[in-house]
DNA sequence: TGGAAAATAGAAATCGTTTTAAAAGAAGGG
DNA sequence: CCCTTCTTTTAAAACGATTTCTATTTTCCA
């Protein structure tokens, strides 16, 4: 044991309980530093300027690289100092005089959606290739915070803005409008603001998710989703809307039973409920990633098989739909693309300087067969 | 559909196929702005000294709150004019004046960790309530990433960095101690570097993992990993060295076929070869989130019994262990804990300007029971 | 060799703040 | 009524770059 606890200078062991690590635990131990308070000077761009004996006009024009401006002597001397100084420009001023900061800012609604980080991790490598750095907010369900943040955003001078909106606050983004600040909404949208958005297209997901339910001999279908609320946030709205229009399409008698909206944590309650009915769905699209863990985990407790008793069809990415046993048969967006795409509208408008037309671009979703669904043709 | 498809000026629907939309599916329509080329003039504090009848230091001191410099009046005034201005300062120009951004820099090896995205909650969390924002930076397992991450951040002159390393390179990091920038480590220690870390205590992470198997009656016992290459990152070197010590200790007769290291697009075949040894293992220890993944989808498709045929812990916070049927125990992190110190160190680096003493703190990992153990003893 | 054009270097203004030192005004005491 | 002493207010110098415009040097050609 005495080897592992002695990694470095000090090793406490959070597990060990020994009352010698209890103190200190939380509080590092701190010794004045001799160094740190005579002021480190920085390294600035006269300094460069000096030992190349250059002026700093022509150093920053090597640094912006207009060579042309110079000799291939001073080019190379300029070269070589900055290698040997380990000089790196200071961003800060960089930014302030170019007026721009190469920094995007990325506001996410519930970072815990796996389509989420998904779609950030596409926007963030697409950025990357541009030379553009993203600064990813959580705003966790929070309209507060998605506000703040685009405070903060804004007084940092972000190039532009992509945004997962919690809710539908227009005003704030109207003077995104004004000020000519681009930003682009994805996953959903927000009412009576015009800008570009991209989502996924909802109602097709819902009716080919009913379809191959219908497919297998399913006409008992149900669908659960996370409460609406007073401003509905986009996918959820539009998946129920759409349901109910696919259903009546399909010519399917709707019951307004199997039709359930509520919280995560009441959604056990509500599939112990249908389940209990005289006649219960035979099938239940689950409207999102949450609800789906939430029917998963439900069924498992209250012994329903999936898909024996129940089929299951989700929406969204959720990682654990491939790994459940049996797989969930799952409607998954392009994240990547949507992403990507978001990136590139993002960077038309910082660098086109041009106001683009508000358009809502739909994307098409996926079907990734499982072993959720059961055929109730063959009666399997 | 008519209506779905005119939310805005134009909707598109990348789900329909119809040729028309084809063309412009990515090609944002755009239309030169008039105002746009009229440079938008910005407010400065110039704007709103002037209005307020006062000098921009004035403004200043009343933008820093110290407002024993000016009378009850001028502030009054001040507030006003800036309320009606709608004035933010520009945080460039403050930043690069104070020296202080306001800005901590975290750099993820890898977001597909549910753990990393825990910590990182946490640290935003944290760091948020303390006036602070978070530059998170995903470095894909990528050393070169991880590096080019640092120097951007470093150009931005962010107040601190947290970081979860990909490799050992010590030298950024010897950089970083010269500057005095503020930095720790999370998840992972970099040798050869004196810093503050926080990590899993690996070795009692195995320990408890084994002593659970052990206390259901196995013997035949055995882990997987990922491969842990020439710099074999801490977690996976600390686990598995963890795991043949504890096996050691516990007097159990450690197989190496039982031991195995791969990739994870290979751990299925590895697994299918442990289950054809003669005497196979009774139970795998999954070494973190991305094998348990891979051990679970592939004992679904080679149809192996969890926990009849094989019982299955895994360490680590895989959302998908609660949700898996049956529930997989698992030895999980505090990550919410980690992060929230993570964050409060780096701010006690930032603000007391101190050197800190290198600590590697030690969490203690706490068992969550699931159902992927069978109890041998009972021949449940 | 003189002079114009091209190449190179440098001075100074600027970006939008903060901060310091000093000026101006008000109040109080003798 | 002048001199202190506070209280308010302001001017000016940073911060670390970029950029424009001017000055100097080279180069080249007649």
């Amino acid at each position: 044991m005495a080897v592992r606890r002695k990694i470095d200078d000090y090793t406490l062991c959070l597990s060990c309980g020994r009352s010698e690590c209890t103190e200190r635990r939380f509080h590092p131990i701190m010794e004045k530093s001799k160094e740190r308070s005579l002021k480190m000077k920085k390294l600035t761009i006269d300094d460069v300027a000096r030992k190349a004996g250059v002026s700093k006009s022509t150093v920053s024009q090597y640094l912006n690289q207009r060579y042309q401006y110079m000799s291939e002597a001073t080019r190379q001397r300029i070269a070589q100092v900055i290698e040997e100084l380990e000089y790196r420009p200071n961003g800060l001023a960089r930014s302030l005089k170019q007026n721009r900061t190469y920094l995007v800012g990325v506001i996410v609604a519930n970072i815990d959606y796996n389509l989420s980080i998904r779609c950030v991790k596409a926007i963030e490598s697409e950025l990357q290739s541009r030379g553009i750095q993203t600064l990813i907010c959580n705003a966790d369900e929070d309209p507060d915070k998605e506000r703040s943040h685009i405070e903060t955003l804004l007084a940092r001078q972000v190039d532009g803005l992509i945004v997962f909106p919690t809710a539908h606050q227009a005003a704030i983004y109207e003077k995104l409008n004004e000020q000519h600040t681009p930003y682009v909404f994805i996953d959903r949208l927000v009412e009576g603001v015009r800008t570009q958005s991209l989502l996924l297209d909802n109602e097709a997901a819902v009716k080919m998710g009913v379809s191959e339910l219908i497919a297998s001999g399913h006409s008992r279908i149900g669908i659960m989703t996370l409460p609406l609320g007073v401003q509905p946030i986009t996918p959820r709205k539009e998946r129920l809307a759409g349901f109910r229009k696919v259903m009546e399409e399909a010519g399917l008698p709707l019951c307004e039973d199997y039709v359930c909206s509520a919280a995560a944590a009441d959604l056990a309650d509500e599939l112990a409920k249908l389940m209990a009915l005289p006649e219960p769905p035979t099938a239940i699209i689950a409207a999102n990633d949450i609800v789906l863990a939430e029917l998963l985990k439900a069924s498992n407790r209250q012994g329903i098989q999936i898909p024996q008793q129940l089929s299951v069809i989700g929406i969204d990415d959720a990682e654990f739909a491939q790994i459940y046993n049996p797989a969930v048969t799952t409607l998954s967006q392009p994240a990547r693309e949507m992403g990507t795409q978001a990136a590139k509208i993002i960077m038309a408008g910082i660098e086109d300087k041009e106001k683009p037309v508000p358009i809502t671009y739909r994307f098409a979703p996926s079907l990734q067969v499982g072993a959720s669904v059961k055929d109730l043709r063959r009666g399997e």
